[in-house]
DNA sequence: TAAACTAGTTTATTTTATAAACCAAATTAA
DNA sequence: TTAATTTGGTTTATAAAATAAACTAGTTTA
């Protein structure tokens, strides 16, 4: 894993993100609001962090000509948290 | 654990630095250094903040007139340590 | 006695996190 | 039917944090 996929995980808001996602298919915006317990702009932002980094996968479409938006994790950020949590395991086990 | 400590701990500087002083009596700045591979005026401030949150203990004493510091972890640093990375867990086995 | 090393701290700058304000469409309520 | 509320966000402004660079001070070595 590289530097810069661990610091992105380095975030309460991220990583509960990611590992949220490493639990649904997709979730909606209002999920990951109760889940990371953010604001709405912060989580915005914090979205945007993981699917530059494609870590998140994010879909808009319309429902009903209503607009939705999909989010979910790619294959990237699966490894990437299995990555991350066991760098972490290497630090509580020296 | 109070939010103020899992924030201060979601930092690997010092994450490291408190993980590198549970398997250590005391350190030397240059140990935490080294562990860290952080600059000294960055790991000088994260470990202010460690020692202000009452996790690092900070001895400045004499040794033949050369001035020496010992950085050790505290009770509240252990525990601290311990009850973070139980949280950690949680998010992987959801 | 000048250069280099150890052991840090302080300061200035860049980056990041966060909250607040904003926007637009849809729904509900009066 | 129109005003208030809710959903689902984005943008923007500000506060906090991370980082590197510069600085300090004493020691050892050449």
């Amino acid at each position: 894993m590289n530097k810069e996929i661990e610091k992105l995980l380095f975030n309460p808001i991220r990583l509960k993100t990611i590992s949220f996602l490493m639990t649904v298919e997709t979730c909606t915006f209002k999920a990951l609001l109760d889940v990371t317990a953010s604001s709405k702009g912060n989580l915005s932002i914090q979205i945007k962090k993981l699917n530059e980094a494609g870590l998140v996968k994010i879909e808009k479409y319309f429902q009903k000509s209503y607009p939705t938006t999909d989010y979910s994790i790619t294959e990237k950020g699966k490894t990437s948290f299995e990555d991350f949590f066991n760098q972490l395991q290497s630090l509580k086990n020296e």
